[in-house]
DNA sequence: TTGATATATTGACAAACATCAATATATCAA
DNA sequence: TTGATATATTGATGTTTGTCAATATATCAA
């Protein structure tokens, strides 16, 4: 392979393959254009908190894909919902959110 | 469907749909845990410049699959390629960090 | 309790993705 | 030119993903 002929050797990676896999699949969360939108609408609303129903509307998905995205987000840990009564309100998780930025920095 | 009820109908999505696409697909290229330790390989190289043929045996994946994840980190214009002679050696384009940067801030 | 509404889950399907073996291209050295 | 090496492309395969219709669950109001 004569791959020392060019690199050091010793060089690694500086994470684990678990680390890893999980901090992509935050960015995996933010991967997808309907994802991406979920969660600036919810980080930029001024109440800093969402209620779901107008997602559908607003991203032209039905009910049960934004639920879905809705999901990838929450499981990604990058938008917490509480419910109140029928609705949920979401917001965005703002320490994880600082993690990935530390990542890129 | 009665979505008036909970939430204010105007607010709208504060890109375009091609913008949205274009930086999920960014965020896609990090998406996946073999090109996150690619890129940090790449970002966190002293020397600010790594040839691609370490990757293989580092990563413990083949070399047509490395390439392809190269290609696809190129594509999302996270990090730049220049051939020398037979190595190609890459390095993070510092500005397109910057505008995920800015868009997670 | 009954009906309406908000959200979640299931099942299905087409498209996209990660991977590798095989092959191709390009560069360098002898 | 010939052989070795670095990288790219092609083709194939199994897996994951994005999407929706149908259905389920939960909450509220009448």
């Amino acid at each position: 392979m004569a791959i020392a002929a060019c690199c050091s050797p010793e060089s690694t990676t500086p994470f684990t393959h678990d680390d890893a896999t999980r901090l992509a699949r935050v960015f995996a969360a933010l991967g997808d254009p309907i994802r991406l939108k979920l969660f600036t609408l919810i980080a930029r609303d001024p109440s800093q908190e969402v209620c779901a129903c107008s997602f559908v509307v607003e991203l032209q998905r039905s009910q049960p894909t934004i639920s879905h995205h809705l999901k990838i987000l929450r499981e990604a840990e990058l938008i917490t919902g509480t419910k109140r009564g029928t609705w949920i309100w979401y917001s965005v998780n703002t320490q994880a959110l600082s993690e990935v930025r530390e990542f890129l920095s």
